[in-house]
DNA sequence: TATTGTTATACTCTATAACTATA
DNA sequence: TATAGTTATAGAGTATAACAATA
């Protein structure tokens, strides 16, 4: 792994120098995670969206008429965290609050014209960073990418049930 | 990719209502990466370290005699935030603010006896961390994990000067 | 004039408890 | 009694501007 011309441990010159904490799993995740967030926001601000939002948007429109706890669960947020979220996406017309059938403490949640249009186009935005991002991999090098990613996720939620050192998500 | 038993898209049955969004390595790393976090911070916090105390002292280690502004940059945070961290671990005894020669404005960082003896110890426990949310992946998929984190984070921080779809860093 | 460490501040995200109206 | 949405609040993490001491 050759770390540059290798200066004195006990004197001065330092570059990028973290790399110490390269080979950790953690770090590099946090790191790739950070910069692509930030990538993302300036991609979706045009639109007036941000990552939250624009979840929220995209799962309305997947799941028509959910309810606000079950998008919140579905975005791991808390239920009322989601309420300036849904605030603002229904003060800007790009979200209905509509009563539920049969239950008259929840809203069911449904997506504008107006909110299926934008999420179109921030859809493609989006699309366009993603292309960007993952520029520097091979197709295989993605989809092992997106699975391990996936597989990660679940094994430090919660159980982890595999047996083997093998990819278990689909 | 086939969605379980596809049910109606205008009535009802969701379970983990995220699909839409699982597409996206976006999406996928900051679940990823909030999962991995948040098992780190349980890791750490037996020893009384955060995140951000726990990679400030392994790279103060790494590199005695560094200053406070490169530590930051080091770590991608600013270094006004910085400050109440090596206030902390200066109180703990963990880290010393030595005077530098040659510029008394700047502080030489290192890190006590006490200090490598915990970050020993939590760096041991992290790496039992490590084995635990990678165990879900074979070698190879590890590798390539890494090093897509790598690029991924290369590609979206700054240019991405990729030709090909090969991955790029070491 | 620029840089180092520092303070103060603000804004976002996240987490918790408690309230109301329904079920 | 439990659940859906809401309010209020507090804690992290992050970003910016400005200051004193020093280069």
């Amino acid at each position: 792994m050759a770390r540059q011309p290798a200066p004195n441990k006990t004197e001065a010159p330092w570059t990028e120098s973290d790399e110490a904490l390269r080979s950790l799993v953690g770090y590099r995740m946090r790191r790739a995670s950070n910069a692509v967030q930030a990538d993302l926001a300036r991609t979706l601000e045009p639109f007036g969206l941000r990552m939250i939002t624009f979840s929220a948007l995209v799962l309305i429109i997947d799941h028509p008429g959910m309810r606000q706890s079950q998008l919140a669960s579905g975005l791991a947020i808390e239920r009322s965290n989601l309420v300036p979220v849904m605030d603002e996406l229904e003060r800007r017309e790009l979200i209905n609050r509509n009563p539920m059938p049969n239950d008259r403490r929840a809203y069911a949640l449904r997506a504008t014209l107006a909110g299926q249009r934008l999420c179109e186009k921030a859809m493609a935005a989006v699309q366009a960073h993603e292309e960007r991002v993952l520029r520097g991999l091979s197709e295989d090098e993605r989809d092992i990418l997106m699975r391990a990613l996936q597989t990660v996720r679940e094994c430090a939620e919660g159980g982890c049930n595999v047996e083997d050192g093998k990819l278990s998500s689909a």
